[in-house]
DNA sequence: GCCTTGATTTAGAATAATTCTAAATCTTGA
DNA sequence: TCAAGATTTAGAATTATTCTAAATCAAGGC
């Protein structure tokens, strides 16, 4: 028996999303979205495997790269490289920045970013500029307070 | 016997570099040095292993990945993480940021950034700035010729 | 509702990227 | 010349990601 069951505003506007890139909805990239919204430091692929287990313990890793990259495709999730570790999954779609901190790694939203317009790049002829990717380089505050 | 042989330019730039950082100056450090100036393209740490192996066909994976590590810690090299692929390494220190194709990956200087100043980026107490990154994401003229 | 088609998931193998280890070899300064 | 520490090396180990083929699922047509 099927009922029809009012959808929260989160898992609506994930169809959607979804929907307009052609892909479908299933219960594992909900589950992702879901631990991506949780706690939205920065977890990596491993990680997000590894929450989304607990409430879905037959969830298998091909899936999660899978589902972050269709969360990724229909503009829901962010994919974060900051150094040679792995990939960093963000869904915070805001206009933000990410500060990472090159001595311990741990990575903070900046709520700022350089639009393309003040920024004034200029790319040569052909190209087709989709967006502009800041990333802050530094110490954090633990760190800088011990650089010192 | 050691006669006094007069140093490149480039070859006293990299030891001024690497002595600054506490480093010292190696025939495999000026090696994977060379290989990266010799071919601005963005290579991987497995191409610079492969194109310095032509004239020193002894070094190994670890000391070009430890060279790396040295030339970017000394300020001669710059690391470019730009997907879930391997790192590149960018041997053009001139302020310049990097476009990226999503679709087939390849890699273009583009000679203009962002300074902090007019990017206009306020940090949080404590943290520590010290450079931004600039990653322009879109398609090369090949790929948007194609996606039309 | 049933069927077909293509999308999605799965476990596990395979590959790719990076790091680690311990021994050998340099380099520098005393 | 020696000692201490830095660097290199081969290869193993680890980590990250992708691939594969079979099973399952979802959506649209009948």
């Amino acid at each position: 028996m099927r009922t029809a069951s009012p959808k929260a505003p989160s898992e609506s506007n994930l169809n959607t999303h979804l929907a307009n890139s052609g892909l479908r909805l299933t219960p594992q990239r909900q589950r992702v979205h879901e631990v991506l919204r949780e706690k939205m430091d920065h977890p990596t692929a491993d990680q997000v495997f590894l929450r989304a287990k607990d409430k879905m313990p037959e969830i298998s890793m091909a899936t999660v790269y899978n589902c972050l990259d269709a969360l990724v495709q229909c503009g829901l999730v962010r994919q974060v490289t900051l150094d040679r570790g792995a990939t960093r999954y963000c869904p915070n779609m805001q206009d933000h920045s990410h500060f990472y901190c090159d001595n311990c790694g741990s990575v903070y939203d900046i709520l700022q970013t350089i639009s393309p317009e003040e920024a004034d790049i200029k790319i040569p002829r052909g190209f087709r500029l989709d967006n502009i990717e800041t990333n802050l380089h530094g110490l954090c505050p633990d760190c800088a307070a011990k650089a010192k």
